[in-house]
Order: C-alpha cells, then sequence, then structure tokens
DNA sequence: TCTGGGGTCCTAGGACCC
DNA sequence: TCTGGGGTCCTAGGACCC
C-alpha cells in the first residue's frame, strides 16, 4: 500500500478571476465581487486584499475606499461561476481518476500512487487550466485533507513556490517551520470560536495544534477536533467523496431587495423561494415530508424584531411545486403580523427521501391508509415546467402567485451578462 | 439607504423503553 | 421505605465550511 497523496486544486480570487476573463481591461485593478442583494465582499483581487478589506465586509463600510482606490465592483452572477467552474473541473478531473468537488472553485484530487512527482502534476494542472479555461489556481499536497487544505493555503502565500506546494516532498523540519507559519486559526476546521479557545490554551500555531494531546483534545473539544489533529499529524481520517451526497435539507432564502410589511408581496417571494427549492428537490429525484417557513426582521436595526417561523408535517411527502407553494403560503399567512418590517423569508424542505420510497410503502400493510401519489398528469406537468425552465431560462415558467412587479427581487446593480449560458448574452466580436 | 445564502456534522438533553 | 442503568431516538442549538 502507497501513502496517501491528497492535492486540493483551487481558483484564486474565483469569481473576480470569472470577471476578469470577459474584461482583461480589469487586470492589475482593485476588483471585488459582491453577495446577494450587493450586500458584502464575497470575492477580492489580490490588490483589494492588499488594502485590508476583509471577506464578509459590507461595501457601505468601505464606500470611502471604494470611491478612493477605484475598486470595480460587481453583483455576483452564479450563472457565469457555475458554468466556469464546470469547465475547470473537467480539466482538473483529467489529472486523477479520483475526483472530490468540493466547492464551486476547489476540488480534491486522489494522487497516491502515480508515476510522477505530484509537484509536476500539480504544475501541469495549473497550466493547463490556464489555458484552457483562463483561470489562475493554485494546488497543496499532503498525505491528508487537511494538509492538502493548509499546503494550498501555504501556496498562495508564498509567490515563490510558484502556486503549488507539496507538503510530502519536504524534510520534517522544514513542514514544521511551514506550520509553525500558520495560525490554528488557518486550519480547516478550526473557526472563530474553538481558535480562540485553543489560544487561550496556548495553541498558537497550526504545528502547536499538531502536537497537541489527543486525550486532551478528545475531553475538552470532541471528536472533530481530534481528527483535525490526527489529519495534521499525516494519518488521513476523511477520505474522496467522488459522488455527491443527496441532500438531507434543502433551503432557498433571500434578503428582499426591498424590506417590506405587505403581506401579499411576502406571499409572492414565498411562492418563488418555494418553486427554487423544489426545482432541487426533484434534480435530486426527492420528495419531502416536512416545510418550514420562516420570516426575518432586520437584525442589525433598531427596530421591533420578529423572527417567526411555522413548520408542518406533509400527510404525503411530495415534490410537487404546486403543492408545497400553496402550503407555503398558508404557513406565511399564519405566521405573519402586521407592525413588522420583514427583510427576508426562507423556506426549507426537510425529511428528504428519494421519490421511490412514496411508492415501496404502497405495499406496506401498515401504511394502507396512505393515499395514492399525485397523478401521473401532475409529475409530467412538473418535468414539462423543469424541462422548459432548463432548455430557455430560469423563470420562463412560473407560478403566477410569485406575482409579476415583485417589488422584493433582490438587487443586483451591476451584474455582468450571463457570457456563456445565454444565447442572447454571448460576447460577441466586434468586426 | 445599504450587513449573503446554502449546507453539514456533532453534542447535549429529554423522552421513552426495558 | 428503598427508587437503576443502559440504550435509542429525536430535536435544538452550536460550530464549521465556502
Amino acid at each position: 500500500m502507497t501513502a496517501s497523496r491528497f492535492a486540493l486544486a483551487d481558483g484564486n480570487n474565483f469569481y473576480v478571476s470569472c470577471e476578469r476573463l470577459f474584461n482583461p481591461r480589469l487586470e492589475g485593478r482593485p476588483v471585488v465581487v459582491l453577495s446577494n442583494n450587493d450586500g458584502c465582499v464575497v470575492a477580492r483581487s489580490q490588490e483589494v486584499k492588499a488594502l485590508g478589506v476583509k471577506m464578509g465586509t459590507p461595501i457601505h463600510h468601505i464606500r470611502a475606499l471604494v470611491a478612493k482606490h477605484q475598486i470595480a465592483w460587481f453583483s455576483s452572477n452564479y450563472a457565469l461561476y457555475g458554468e466556469i467552474s464546470r469547465r475547470m473541473m473537467a480539466v482538473m478531473g483529467q489529472f486523477s481518476p479520483r475526483r472530490e468537488t468540493y466547492s464551486i472553485d476547489e476540488c480534491f484530487l486522489d494522487l497516491s500512487g502515480m508515476h510522477r512527482a505530484p509537484a509536476d502534476i500539480a504544475q501541469e494542472l495549473r497550466r493547463r487550466v490556464r489555458s484552457w479555461v483562463g483561470i489562475p489556481t493554485c494546488v497543496g499536497i499532503g498525505e491528508s485533507k487537511t494538509l492538502a487544505k493548509l499546503a494550498n493555503a501555504i501556496a498562495k502565500k508564498t509567490p515563490s513556490m510558484e502556486g503549488v506546494c507539496d507538503l510530502t516532498a519536504l524534510s520534517a523540519t522544514a513542514r514544521q517551520a511551514l506550520l509553525e507559519g500558520r495560525a490554528v486559526a488557518d486550519v480547516w476546521g478550526i473557526g472563530r470560536k474553538l481558535g480562540a479557545r485553543l489560544e487561550s490554551l496556548g495553541v498558537q500555531t497550526a504545528d502547536d495544534l499538531r502536537q497537541f494531546d489527543l486525550e486532551r483534545a478528545r475531553s475538552q473539544f470532541g471528536i472533530v477536533v481530534v481528527r483535525t489533529i490526527e489529519e495534521l499529524r499525516g494519518i488521513s481520517c476523511a477520505d474522496l467523496e467522488e459522488r455527491i451526497p443527496a441532500k438531507k435539507q434543502i433551503c432557498s432564502s433571500r434578503s428582499f431587495g426591498k424590506y417590506t410589511n405587505d403581506i401579499e408581496e411576502i406571499c409572492q417571494a414565498v411562492t418563488e423561494y418555494t418553486a427554487r427549492a423544489a426545482e432541487k428537490l426533484r434534480r435530486q429525484n426527492g420528495i419531502c415530508a416536512q416545510l418550514q417557513v420562516g420570516l426575518l426582521t432586520n437584525p442589525f436595526k433598531d427596530v421591533p424584531q420578529h423572527h417567526p417561523v411555522g413548520h408542518i408535517r406533509l400527510s404525503v411527502p411530495t415534490a410537487d411545486t404546486l403543492r408545497l407553494v400553496s402550503i407555503a403560503v398558508r404557513v406565511t399567512r399564519e405566521i405573519w403580523r402586521p407592525g413588522y418590517i420583514y427583510k427576508k423569508a426562507e423556506v426549507m424542505f426537510t425529511d428528504i427521501n428519494p421519490a421511490t420510497y412514496e411508492q415501496l410503502r404502497l405495499f406496506d400493510e401498515e401504511e394502507r391508509r396512505v393515499p395514492a401519489p399525485p397523478s401521473e398528469k401532475r409529475a409530467r406537468l412538473m418535468a414539462t415546467l423543469d424541462a422548459v425552465n432548463t432548455k430557455w431560462e430560469r423563470g420562463t415558467l412560473r407560478v403566477a402567485s410569485a406575482g409579476d412587479a415583485q417589488p422584493w427581487q433582490m438587487r443586483r446593480e451591476r451584474m455582468t451578462p450571463a457570457y456563456t449560458s445565454s444565447w442572447n448574452e454571448l460576447p460577441v466580436a466586434r468586426t
């Protein structure tokens, strides 16, 4: 058996790099991409990081900086980032028979037992993604996923490494020196709270954590931290997850572009969010048995707060948009109260099972009372709805109660075109 | 004026059972 | 009068991730 070699490959400043791909004038300029509703900074170019802007900063906190340094800002364009991500993953997957897509811009690769040195493979991966897709990347390599993540962060911070850090190729001392250079909170799985608690015990760096006593970690922090320590020691505790597991809960929630108390507007928004969640549910061929709706006021404001949540168990699990919408709207009317300004609604489906589950139960004596599943006709309607919205654009076919004016729609003041996923928005060379 | 969205896993505690 | 202990299941809440 050969030692395990995990690589973590990811796009640098991914959303910003996607925007630059279609607008090369942004190269070398400070650029940020904002969250939904143009709220927080979710991607920063190198120039912006150098200005000290932190991830998640509300854009209205840094208006002056934006003006002073002429920071270019964009609304997030997920259709574009999703498509570029698919291309990037396809190319990265060419370098190993085993790949796990970890997030929109990251994947783990299994480089165990390869003929060539992992660092050479990684460099070729970087060249190919850069040239075929146009996105700059970095790669970290280690005996565990946690070490691969850490190596990737080191590669990003150390220009002399040219985008690749292979911890497995280093001597024990060189490796230790690198781990000593990383704060404990930078370790995958150690967040703000755990980081602070560890630091109060004198555990400052990734290497301190690596040397932390396992028994003590078990009793004071629990199994998660124990596994992280093992992984830092090069013992892999988490293998690749090559196939995407079915979701156990599906949520669609969004802040309104314009805060509102109008129950009709709120019901429109809930209708739309429910339809979105139902699409996701059908995509994994699931049905849900519980639905939850929540409304939220703005916690940042000194106004009367209200956060009602209502849930309903469905007597017959379903993925039918029309049924789910009517239930969700009913719940919304029940939990809504006058006198509060709501900023956000969320719709959540839980108790999700494969659609076949429902049919199987029909053969179970105990469950005889379960009514027949929705008609074949209704299922075909849903399939048609999904097909139309896939072929043309999301929202081509909608539930009428989602309304027309939709003043609650999120703000996206500066969204670039769907260059790669809409025929009408393909970039065309001028002649 | 303006503060994202969508997930997972673990743990503790209560209910319940034998 | 004395009033165990272990197992399972569920839920809420916390912590983490990108």
